[in-house]
DNA sequence: TTATGATCCGAGGGATTCCTCGGGATTTGT
DNA sequence: ACAAATCCCGAGGAATCCCTCGGATCATAA
């Protein structure tokens, strides 16, 4: 009866009370997650949290891992369509304005819930998290690349790279900051900063170099 | 007998021998937990590599977190003091190098182990971290906001919330990049990159704001 | 109503983990 | 050389942990 091996597939879940159970039984993976940490939340005190049997929750999840994947990829889901709603409500002429609410909506995509943010980053056992970020990441690397061309001077920069540092610190930056001082995500100073880093970083006028 | 209770203090080795098998393990401790991840470097697997019996082992750690809090403490002060090193032997008159080399002595010292640099980052349990990092790095601040107050010109901006940002986002992407494409930090493009942006930051409020 | 399927349940098995304990081997001090 | 101190060892106990399985309970359709 080895462990880790059978792999039945589940069931999902299609009358409305499985649906309920289901939702519990993930929000209870959050709450402990956040307040306990990935190894501290074994199945049975998520089971418990979440008010259901331990044998109602390997009803819908063959694994341990498999509850915390899918955690992930609903808040990255969730993240992200915030994410593109911000972006979609904002002015696109002006490149400071456009960096400004890339910023803000990366900074308000993180402030939902930093805390489960901060502990879902730190999983790394979940090497699904990899290969669906990358994805979004490309996708909105492109979009920087295209902004920069038509907004930026970047004299004989290669506009890839720089697209690069740029997401990678906005990400960085945020991800840090939520995760050793969230309350600075609610100060407007950290936008300002973030903002004014970027836009001298790709605008051209200097002395130097 | 009940675990985690008793928590009888260890010896701290003398001789010789005793010094190596405590190197001993803790070498196979960092070698354990970047190639197996926290939760599969367990205090057997860690002693069989480094070839001594699981006793001895528990002769010197009280347990399995007082291998990893040694270990990252271990790993915090052989980064800081590569830190300082690199930046001793820098000018300190113009700011652009300044930065370069802060950058670059930054970058050197994930360079070591960028694999154990990850692994050791992403241990939330062990909350040893963050007050001994959280000294260093105001130590560091206050070592920035000098050199800002005497080489930049920042206008009317708190010097004091720029040394933060500039931490911040000089430690966030340079960890990052060593988790996601470590490869990346051995070339010279980050370091350019990085100082640029950081240059351009604290020079010249050009046109905007 | 009754049959069929969906949902829920939790005691407990197999596996694994952390750590102790008693004693043997080696070094040191005298 | 002998005693004391130090160091090394690994079988195994207690505590979990993950997950299964058989059956109870509920919903829906005929």
């Amino acid at each position: 009866m080895g462990r880790r091996i059978s792999r039945k597939p589940r069931k999902s879940p299609t009358q409305a009370r499985a649906k309920a159970t289901w939702n519990a039984i993930l929000e209870a993976a959050a709450r402990v997650l956040v307040q306990r940490g990935y190894e501290k939340a074994t199945t049975d005190r998520i089971a418990e949290r979440a008010g259901v049997g331990i044998g109602s929750l390997y009803e819908y999840f063959p694994n341990k891992e498999a509850i915390f994947a899918i955690l992930n990829q609903q808040w990255n889901e969730e993240r992200w369509s915030g994410f593109q709603a911000e972006l979609a409500s904002a002015p696109q002429d002006d490149l400071q304005t456009l960096i400004r609410s890339t910023v803000r909506a990366r900074i308000n995509a993180t402030r939902r819930n930093p805390r489960l943010n901060s502990a879902l980053r730190n999983l790394i056992p979940l090497s699904v998290t990899l290969p669906q970020a990358r994805a979004i990441y490309e996708d909105f690397a492109e979009h920087t690349v295209r902004a920069l061309q038509s907004h930026a001077r970047l004299g004989d920069r290669d506009p890839r790279l720089v697209a690069q540092v740029m997401l990678h610190a906005t990400h960085a930056v945020v991800d840090n900051v939520a995760e050793i001082s969230p309350d600075l995500l609610d100060s407007p100073a950290l936008e300002d900063e973030l903002t004014l880093m970027l836009y001298r970083y790709v605008t051209e006028s200097g002395p130097s170099d």
